[in-house]
DNA sequence: TCAAACCTGTGACCAGATCACAGACCGGAT
DNA sequence: ATCCGGTCTGTGATCTGGTCACAGGTTTGA
């Protein structure tokens, strides 16, 4: 099994182009492209992780969304088909493999590959809905509620690796309001804090608190 | 000149089940979808103005975008792709006209009519990228440099026809906060404030202030 | 083992959101 | 003309969150 099967159904001769095409590894670190850089090809990422962020004039932060294996990096659709550039920075989160595909096979595929047509309109009205969601959060939520969404959605096992200022990038605070919270978590009982990791204590509290908008 | 036309070059045939759809007048103040609604079509939009707005818990509220004519509803696009159902809540703004293309009918387009589909990529594509500037506002901009830039964007020969109450339901504050504002904005000199009107005597400074990212 | 980098904690202050009102202004009905 | 309900605007008090400045603790690596 490829990654070219995360893409629907797809004819043979184009399996065979696709499957041609070089892995590239990029390591943990990297910045894959900045705002205003302008797309070279569609990017999909095979494993690890890569997270797209917009950065404010102060330095502070905010996880736009993550792409994950099997996914493709849809500021780079953008820029193949509107001309737009990136407004994102594109940073490799783990070590991860991708492969590109080249602007001119992009587009050709995009005319006779319904399969490719539907994947890649997919993923962008998915990452719209995506978009929308986060802008919802972050005009109308309070730091509480997300910033114990981001704890449960980062647990692996109640544990979350991360520093503050890891967490405060994630939901697009500020590192000190980040500490403060997560005081009031512990005091609550909630979490317990130790360096660069969180404990969860009761999620069921979390759960609440994320979905209390106000 | 018809609507369809806004569309890239079209065939003939295609260009005829076009035209003979139903035009749909809609008055202002009416509500073309609410969040949560399934999408039954592609919308495009033939004269007047159509609002998508989010809407908080507290009632406060933000615009998302605006469809002009010939542009379409790319919620309604998401809808249609991907299965999404709506996130926002679509409002006449100025009575508009509308054709609505059927779930089956726009499917089949995608597939069969590179023009159509280039444009609704395009537009989607061109969406993605407004709500993604939006977001970087409303998370790094302050509140003085979002209000300037709204009061250049809806300004008519330097006048805007607009309560604060809209105001601020367009930048995702609240009343009272742009009354200050508009307030601090007159002090300097900047602009005259009237019962439902706002006058720009100073766009230079307001253009400044909009740009000031702090 | 010492220094530099990194992570966390705190106090003070400012911008913005919310709440609770109070006037001012408008259109229509008596 | 006058009154009345609805709409628009103005203001103080209070709370949350972002920014600044800085201090102390922990790692890491030279």
């Amino acid at each position: 099994m490829s990654w070219i099967d995360t893409i629907d159904p797809i004819s043979a001769p184009v399996r065979r182009r696709l499957l041609s095409l070089p892995e590239q590894t990029v390591a943990k670190g990297a910045v894959l492209f900045r705002p205003g850089d302008a797309a070279q090809g569609f990017v999909m990422v095979l494993s690890g992780r890569i997270e797209v962020h917009l950065t404010g004039p102060s330095g502070r932060e905010i996880l736009l969304y993550a792409v994950e294996p099997g996914q493709s990096c849809v500021q780079t659709t953008l820029g193949l088909m509107a001309g737009e550039p990136y407004s994102g920075e594109a940073l490799v989160a783990t070590d991860a493999r991708v492969v590109m595909i080249p602007r001119a096979m992009f587009l050709q595929l995009i005319d006779s590959e319904p399969g490719f047509r539907s994947f890649v309109m997919t993923a962008l009205g998915r990452r719209m809905q995506d978009v929308t969601r986060l802008l919802e959060q972050v005009a109308f939520a309070s730091i509480e509620s997300r910033l114990a969404a981001a704890l449960l959605d980062m647990s692996e096992g109640n544990l979350v690796h991360a520093t503050q200022a890891e967490l405060a990038a994630r939901i697009g605070s500020a590192r000190e309001v980040v500490t403060r919270r997560l005081d009031a978590f512990q005091r609550a009982g909630w979490v317990a804090t130790d360096r660069g990791t969180v404990r969860l204590l009761d999620s069921g509290a979390l759960k609440r608190a994320a979905s209390l908008a106000p």
